[in-house]
DNA sequence: GTACCTCTGTGAATACCATAACAGAGACAT
DNA sequence: ATGTCTCTGTTATGGTATTCACAGAGGTAC
């Protein structure tokens, strides 16, 4: 039904990534949703209708123009082209303040999609659990990584330790970085990295808001 | 000089942010950067050397074309396009595991650009200074904004509580918010609202690693 | 001085993305 | 039965962002 082999854009993945969310969690008179029409789930996501119906559209998904679209299809349709059949398990360098929101944020949210592992070289959170992670040193990563069959990597430390952070990883066969420092990783055309900078998104809406101000 | 009239797009005064804060950072043989050449400052912010030189041009800065662009002069320029001329001052809504690590990130990292207030309407926070910013109870809003002069909102509470806190914002007149919550916040058009979605970035990585790894 | 080299600045071309516009199908009322 | 309404599916259009390609300027080598 679902054909892998179609191209996604950047932004349509993110968009499929947040309808499924908004599905999952809006209930209909406190029962799951059965169907429900391009502009309701525009309205919910935040964007056009006509952007939903394309999205939909390019994973191959078709709706009822009487009905909308039927919830559970569509999850489980977006499921397929999101979540890799086993899951995904995710490390997580660094268990700084940020590095701890985010396992708070994470644990037992996406059940396709988990961090089975922190690192830190901080001994005071060394071979503890954390947020129901258990974090380990540094020096285990080869032996934790390759055991626990981690794809991807979130990078929570300085600037300074992330291009050495992301090194380790790749040899060890990591092919995704979710990057919290701001710092362009230098990495080879096979490995995608999401750059996230807070503080540009900060400026951002600093800029912005003072726009409208005057 | 520079005059602004000029129309930045949204990514360019992303970009903006970003060479400021690599400019800022990156010290030459542990003295500051004198001139740097585009394609100096692209590798050090990820982009390429035109997209360097267009940002460059649309905020009208000129550089030479033997010696590149004058780094110090370059900080100066950008800072008027994206500092308010006395700061910016920004209000945290939500303190819990996500709020505190903005608030460690942010805290003394932008001397434009602070968080002056936090809120929480958990009595184990408020009225506690938590790293380095006051937090006060929900009900203290409506006169702390009003005092500090906010004219900001970061937005880190659960997605059930983030349209009220954006309201009661946007009534004591914060024109701009950084939203944390997985929810599409409704603002007038002249508020500028900039969507984080932690789960969705998170997503997008798992998505692309996961097609590199077949 | 002249040829050459490197970098900036920028018009033109391209790629990407979202919106607009509309065809098609089914339900419903009259 | 026929007209109308609403929604989906899709093509055409427009706008925006980035890259391509090259002109212009100044320094350097010889």
């Amino acid at each position: 039904m679902t054909n892998d082999s179609i191209t996604l854009s950047d932004k349509t993945i993110g968009r499929l990534s947040l309808y499924r969310r908004v599905l999952e969690r809006t209930p209909k008179n406190n029962k799951p949703i059965g169907h429900i029409f391009s502009h309701e789930l525009a309205a919910l996501a935040g964007f056009s209708a006509v952007l939903v119906r394309r999205d939909l559209m390019t994973i191959g998904f078709s709706g009822n123009p009487k009905k909308g679209y039927d919830a559970a299809e569509l999850l489980d349709c977006i499921g397929k082209f999101l979540d890799a059949p086993g899951g995904t398990n995710v490390a997580l360098i660094g268990v700084g303040n940020l590095g701890r929101a985010l396992l708070a944020y994470f644990t037992y949210r996406r059940p396709m999609l988990s961090i089975v592992a922190a690192f830190d070289a901080n001994p005071e959170f060394t071979n503890r659990v954390i947020q129901g992670c258990r974090c380990y040193s540094p020096d285990d990563m080869e032996r934790v990584v390759q055991e626990k069959n981690i794809r991807m990597g979130i990078i929570a430390v300085p600037s300074v330790g992330a291009q050495d952070a992301a090194d380790r990883l790749m040899r060890l066969g990591v092919t995704g970085f979710l990057n919290f420092a701001p710092v362009a990783l230098r990495v080879p055309s096979s490995v995608y990295v999401n750059q996230i900078d807070m503080t540009m998104e900060l400026e951002k809406v600093a800029f912005y808001a003072r726009q409208t101000k005057e």
